[in-house]
DNA sequence: TAGGCGTGGTG
DNA sequence: TCACCAAGCCT
């Protein structure tokens, strides 16, 4: 990893680090004060919502989440499809089943509080190792190694990792864990996140403000863009499907269920035919009832393993008009458990086109 | 263990 | 427009 020119930089040091965080830590609305321990409840909810999600677009649902579930017995205590409904936009849903199902643990098997080691708190459904670090060190302060995309980032770069990801995964991991301060941790590990956030960002990364940055191997180099070091990725392909957007006259709107597992889980959608790996032709395929329905246009979306087209076509039904087999007609669309993909068919169902 | 699993922001 | 990617987990 250090070559002869390199060789000569010092250790990254923890106070540094802090020193830095205690002028310029972001304020969130999960964070506690300085110098607070948070409350465990709060950083395991804004943990989750955060996994591959920006703090951005987490902030609103926390502050949403936390009104309607004020604690983990309030989570616990709701049916599933509440759940789902709140979480509803944010994507990646088999974490809103696994929130609730690691609510009910906690509250029927912990008493509702929280474990504070790592090695439970793994045991509960949806913490993997990032969020049993991270729930150790912020809610615990126990000194537990917090490694996500921002520190893999920052120690890739601070010790010019050469192999790659996933692959350098371990040899991060012990080099992050190096760095890890007995006093202090849950504020390092929020350091180190902010730092990959504000700082050592991906792409033109604001090295002269950095409190690492003469200690910084890829820096040295002039290469600290280069870092870390990621395998081709395969490109994503594009499927495509029909939706139907079947409306009575009263506004009513036809829905179903999609299965409780795998993609979009337990999330409600509008009928329409499987999605296929070839383009569908203009008729409509397996409607949900029979009518004369109208093509709309179409609604595109991208997951994160493939991108989907969806033909959306319309048709008016009498009040009257019985639901198929495991549909049923919702007067309150807006409230359903609805993916982005599915407002996207409404978005288009609705329009003049 | 590598692939399944959402969505929105950014340069 | 498009590729990248954001506080990962599960199987």
């Amino acid at each position: 990893m250090s070559s002869p020119s390199t060789a000569a930089l010092s250790e990254p040091g923890s106070s540094d680090l802090l020193a830095w965080y205690d002028c310029h830590r972001r304020r969130l609305p999960w964070r506690a004060l300085p110098g607070e321990i948070a409350d465990p409840y709060r950083v395991w909810l804004s943990e989750i919502m955060l996994q591959q999600t920006t703090v951005a677009a987490a902030g609103p649902y926390f502050l949403a989440f936390l009104q309607r579930f004020p604690d983990v017995f309030a989570l616990a205590d709701a049916p599933l499809d509440d759940v789902l409904r709140r979480w509803a936009g944010l994507g990646y849903y088999a974490r809103a089943r696994n929130l609730h199902a690691c609510a009910v643990v906690v509250a029927r098997e912990h008493g509702g509080v929280f474990p504070g080691t790592e090695a439970e708190l793994l045991a509960l459904p949806g913490i993997g190792p990032y969020t049993a670090a991270a729930v150790a060190a912020i809610a615990f302060d126990e000194p537990a190694t917090v490694v996500d995309g921002n520190v893999e980032r920052v120690v890739s770069r601070l010790f010019a990792v050469e192999e790659e990801l996933p692959r350098a995964r371990p040899r991060i991991r012990k080099l992050a864990a190096t760095l890890t301060p007995a006093r202090r941790p849950g504020d390092f590990a929020q350091a180190m996140m902010d730092l990959g956030a504000t700082i050592c960002t991906p792409r033109r990364p604001a090295c002269s403000l950095c409190p690492w940055n003469e200690n910084c191997e890829a820096r040295a180099e002039g290469l600290q863009e280069s870092f870390p070091r990621k395998a081709a990725k395969v490109d994503r392909p594009t499927r495509f499907g029909h939706a139907f957007w079947a409306e009575r006259t009263d506004g009513a709107v036809l829905l179903r269920r999609r299965a409780a597992t795998g993609l979009l889980g337990g999330m409600v959608e509008v009928p329409g035919s499987a999605w296929a790996e070839t383009s569908l032709g203009g008729l409509p395929e397996n409607p949900p009832l029979p009518s004369n329905w109208q093509p709309m246009g179409t609604a595109r979306h991208v997951f994160s393993h493939f991108a989907l087209e969806l033909s959306v076509f319309r048709a008016t039904f009498t009040n009257d008009t019985p639901p198929p087999e495991g549909c049923w007609w919702s007067l309150e669309v807006e409230k359903e458990a609805l993916p982005g993909v599915m407002r996207k068919v409404e978005k288009v169902a609705r329009s003049a086109g």
